[in-house]
DNA sequence: TCGATACATTCAAATACTTAAATTAATCAA
DNA sequence: TTGATTAATTTAAGTATTTGAATGTATCGA
């Protein structure tokens, strides 16, 4: 894995929203749509937005349109790839 | 692993020079000083001094004096712990 | 002891990130 | 088509990070 794109997971993974928001996305079982965020992300809307453009912009989701809304799934994938490259760190 | 801790960690990691010491650790077979740093990264010394920080308040690294030197040192341990946390996140 | 070396700390400037208010865009329901 | 709903974008303010210059601290060698 680039060494930007480490970094641009790292920085999506750097705010507890960000963590609060993919760990509610493992307890809906990989799907959650944006009101369901405002539930337990006491931020106003245009902020969660902001927060998961940066979760998307790192491939850390993926976004599926659903007519008005819009459902959240995770990319596994590139966890893993992320993960592979932290065991890479060690010797 | 708590979330504060996560955060941290990923913070720690959202910096191509972190980065770039961390795989200089691992090459240098987990051990790595100060000076030697200052070799592949065209930073002044305080820079990376405030980098090396990051990574050791982020246990990330360990730090033993010897004399005037100081060696850093990969912790496994807690990035074993940050890897299971991610994993954590998958369904 | 004194000068040199190795790092850390403090401070200030530049840059980046977070957040909310306002607005926009797209879709649905009547 | 119109009004309501869902979510993204723009803008601006506040806050945090990054960086280097200057300085401080500790250790080593002469």
């Amino acid at each position: 894995m680039e060494v930007r794109q480490v970094e641009r997971i790292s920085k999506a993974l750097s705010d507890p929203s960000r963590i609060l928001i993919l760990k509610q996305l493992r307890q809906k079982e990989d799907c959650l749509y944006c009101h369901e965020i405002a539930d337990f992300i006491d931020l106003t809307q245009p902020s969660i937005s902001h927060h998961v453009k940066q979760l998307t912009d790192a491939d850390l989701i993926v976004v599926e349109k659903e007519g008005r809304n819009v459902k959240y799934k995770l990319n596994s994938t590139i966890l893993d790839e992320y993960v592979q490259f932290l065991n890479t760190l060690k010797v």
